[in-house]
DNA sequence: GCAGCACTACTCGGATATGAAGTGTCCGAGTACTAAAGG
DNA sequence: CCTTTAGTACTCGGACACTTCATATCCGAGTAGTGCTGC
């Protein structure tokens, strides 16, 4: 899986610790753990394409969240960056060669596409039943002065 | 996810069908589906590492079952072919930069990993929960004349 | 005729190329602020 | 003093390199069969 997806996730937290009403740029965002800025403001970019976070060009730019964490899913995050294809991709060599099933184009699914799809949906069912507020709220309960920390090293830069 | 997995199912359900008393070699298996039989060599060689199939050397060589279908589960082929790691695996950037979490090394796991792994393991466990035997069953409900076909060319070239 | 043995053919196993995709970087498009100029 | 306007600095956005991993291939190690040789 891409490792912008874990950036992606810690920089929607952070935006929403350091609260919405001025906009991130991403080379704040990318200081604050080390990363590249200019990649992870590619991921950013992807977030924005995706409506999870919504960008603003020129002095005073940034990034903000698009909607409040209890409106964004981790399958939200997921899709965004990663695409939204399915990771098993069936690619029917069923159908190739001497072996080739002679069924018409009605053919019922694939078995080992069914079985794999079926694993993948629980995946997909997990990701989209936890809200990043939800993580949040798991986060603060771990850490309670993350969010003063993080708000004020934000501000004071 | 890599390719090789749906290769190593379709493969696993055809040594089934054909049967164990004979080792089928790696090219045979290819040659049924149109696929490079180098690379599913490999990839059988994956599976005969993790005690799925076992092989044979030399003329009337080749590779079969090292047990029955429904002892072998999707989670065992996933696993061979794709290793062992996670598919999210958290870099703790957390712990880096000016932001990071001054916690020792006891530090609680980090909630995003946490929110992510469950998914993972709902899809580890859906993986696990499912045999190849259920596969094959109802791969041959929707084809029953499958497996005949499949053995009869085996047998017949 | 039979046992022993060297040889050959065949298959797996791992080491070796190739290509695509993830990772990382750079420059242009666009915007808000600043400051100077003119009325 | 107020308005207008040109300029400037700053940020996102997408186009451009580089690295890593999946994909594909090839050759050596090992084995079973085969046929020949010698007894």
């Amino acid at each position: 899986m891409n490792e912008g997806v874990e950036w992606a996730l810690h920089s929607c937290l952070n935006l929403a610790w350091i609260g919405g009403e001025r906009a991130v740029t991403a080379a704040r965002l990318a200081a604050y753990h080390e990363l590249p800025a200019a990649y992870l403001n590619k991921q950013l970019q992807a977030l924005s394409r995706a409506g999870i976070v919504s960008s603003v060009s020129g002095p005073k730019g940034g990034f903000r969240l698009a909607r409040p964490l209890d409106r964004i899913t981790l399958m939200d995050v997921v899709t965004a960056i990663e695409g939204p294809e399915e990771a098993f991709r069936c690619t029917e060599i069923r159908r190739q060669g001497p072996g080739a099933a002679p069924a018409g184009p009605d053919a019922p699914r694939c078995a080992i596409a069914g079985a794999m799809g079926k694993a993948e949906l629980a995946w997909r069912r997990a990701l989209a039943d936890q809200t990043l507020d939800d993580v949040r709220e798991r986060a603060e309960a771990q850490a309670p002065g993350a969010p003063d920390r993080i708000r004020r090293w934000f501000a004071g830069m």
